[in-house]
DNA sequence: AAAACGGGGGC
DNA sequence: GCCCCAGTTTT
């Protein structure tokens, strides 16, 4: 066995994982029917916030508003309350807004299924786009979060600065197959075992394949 | 008390 | 490349 063996990084990380809870964004996209509104509004106010947080403000955003066309009846105000939970309220309000005005005026209240198309929403980067598309969906697409990158650099699976170069050696090193997988469980891992600082390196059933174990910065 | 958090925009 | 967003959780 070895890291870049994929397969058998998934079938390990996912006995490991099961105990963990699903990431909130991919559960908005079950139980949504895959909405890709809501997918999209989720991962806006997941920016920079933990899960536990972003299921919060998503309710109650949806809870007031699930479409464009209601959001943007919304005053600025209103829709900062709902999320204020999230953090960032006024920058991720004032996104929600712009996004869903401009989806009803220039795309129909259609969201795009094309990660180009989304990339030029502003407040839509290259991890949102590949949410949107993969959870909203169902089409290929890897979604590099920190976790992604600081794991998969970590493992020594990748040598990269950015989670951007991330994402470009994971589309040309993995097989789609494992594309949404791979960001699925390394999220819930990241959270709770593969963390920034102080890692539970022996808790992980990966540890003697890593190239990080030991050397991983502690406080 | 300080750093970190499922990024992204502006400069 | 660096700084900002902002309230809550971790260290």
């Amino acid at each position: 066995m070895n890291i870049s063996n994929i397969p058998e990084v998934i079938y390990i990380l996912k006995e490991e994982d099961a105990k963990f809870r699903t990431p909130y964004v991919t559960e908005v996209s079950n139980e949504a029917g895959k909405d890709p509104f809501k997918v999209l509004m989720s991962c806006i106010l997941s920016l920079r916030t933990k899960d536990e947080t972003t299921r919060e403000a998503s309710i109650r955003l949806f809870n007031l508003a699930d479409t464009p066309e209601k959001i943007i009846k919304l005053t600025i105000p209103e829709i900062e309350n709902a999320v204020y939970p999230a953090g960032f309220y006024r920058t991720k309000a004032k996104t929600i807004r712009e996004i869903s005005s401009e989806l009803v005026e220039k795309y129909g209240s259609k969201v795009p299924d094309e990660i180009d198309e989304l990339l030029e929403f502003k407040g839509v980067g290259r991890k949102t786009a590949n949410l949107v598309v993969t959870m909203g969906f169902g089409k290929p697409g890897i979604c590099v979060d920190t976790h992604v990158h600081r794991i998969m650099n970590r493992w020594g699976f990748v040598q990269t600065k950015t989670p951007d170069e991330t994402e470009i050696a994971l589309r040309r090193k993995l097989d789609k197959e494992y594309w949404i997988i791979i960001n699925d469980l390394l999220v819930c891992y990241g959270q709770n075992i593969c963390k920034p600082i102080s890692p539970h390196c022996s808790q992980c059933r990966l540890a003697q394949y890593c190239k990080a174990v030991g050397v991983t910065r502690k406080r």
